[in-house]
DNA sequence: GTCTATATTATGATAGAC
DNA sequence: GTCTATCATAATATAGAC
């Protein structure tokens, strides 16, 4: 870890590459940045995760960081957005083919991508571990831009589940910290996983398995499905 | 982050300290490093932890550090046995006044004593969520000294449980992460929650209303307690 | 837009006075 | 045993050729 070289609070610090018609070579570097670094700010943190090492997975060269992104904040914004916006999609895809359902079968299958997700995607829950523990700017700014939606959503839900006995009283953020911790640990300490049983968590039957239990164990009355 | 100067395998690096009749004031040394070393650990991981905070953090001079454990790799493992060594001693204090006691009360004051733990000393999860990701050689040395055995004990109390009725059936291995990850993920995340909900999470009320809902979740026919 | 080369600061470990 | 000073290499960000 080694901080910006100045602290600047304002930063005119070159002309931004143009916002308008940018090359479909820039779009690439770009994407292929955001993904690279995706992956390296969920498996090391912030200050774990150097620049050098998103640009070596990225396959582009190191001056392409800040070019793109100015700092490497930026970028870690950037991959936060990315990561937050494939969630989204999961449950708005799911949402949109749910009109008129009811909501305890609606409530599964939301569950139940979710838990798909976490397998498919353990980087977001990494990502959101490294951040979420301490008050700092970038946690700020994630809650207020992202995490809040969300939470703001799922808590509904989650009443609306309990006023009609479905799901165990209870303060519902404590419960939602709890499904979400019991719907990612799995994911998020693969490699302990693996070492202790021998198996990989996000095979197809193991998440099968996975998203059964928790439907079992957060839903009163498992109804048919 | 960065790397150690030069990759030596084996390193004769310098006379270790004397092991024999170590002065009060080395003791006192190596221990507020420790612990210092814990919290920095657990905060950053071990890339993105370093040295220098963790010297400050204990107060000591930076040279105390490769003096005492040789390199951070060291400290590190000193800073696993700690915790590991506290929650130990929490669950044998715990079986120890608990001879001859039934099988679902003892499970159920030890789930409280987990919960409790992982309030009272956030750092734990946290420092196997840093290392538990990713197969390294520390994750391996952390697997086979501390994560096993617990887990071992652990699995074989789920399936008596789960024999006898009072524990949902399925996957041992993956109630096992369901649990912590609900036991811990609202400590974890502390930071977020409390931006969230405006409340801290480890609070002498929310922790007991936690391990509430997490035994009425996990077991079947809530005794009386 | 992308590259190589570099400026500057931070890091883990060491040396040597006390 | 503990400190100050230092080494060698790592880091982020920048400059300028193409």
């Amino acid at each position: 870890m080694r901080q910006a070289r100045r602290p600047r609070p304002a930063r005119p610090r070159r002309k931004s590459p143009p916002e308008r018609r940018p090359q479909q070579r820039a779009l690439e570097t770009r994407d292929k940045l955001v993904e690279a670094a995706l992956q390296v700010f969920a498996s090391r943190g912030f200050e774990g995760a150097t620049t050098r090492e998103i640009a070596r997975q990225a396959g582009v060269a190191l001056a392409a960081l800040p070019y793109h992104f100015t700092t490497k904040e930026a970028l870690w914004q950037a991959a936060a957005d990315r990561i937050f916006g494939r969630l989204g999609e999961t449950f708005a895809k799911r949402l949109a083919g749910l009109e008129g359902v009811d909501a305890p079968t609606r409530l599964r299958l939301l569950l139940r991508d979710f838990v798909r997700f976490q397998a498919a995607h353990p980087e977001f829950h990494r990502f959101m571990l490294r951040e979420g523990m301490h008050r700092t700017p970038r946690l700020e700014w994630l809650v207020a831009k992202h995490v809040r939606p969300l939470y703001d959503a799922v808590r509904a839900m989650t009443r609306q589940a309990q006023a009609a006995g479905l799901v165990l009283r209870g303060r519902p953020e404590l419960l939602h910290y709890m499904l979400i911790g019991a719907a990612s640990s799995v994911y998020s300490l693969a490699a302990e996983y693996e070492l202790l049983s021998g198996a990989r968590p996000d095979s197809e039957k193991r998440v099968e398995e996975h998203s059964e239990l928790l439907l079992k164990l957060f839903f009163r009355e498992p109804a048919a499905g």
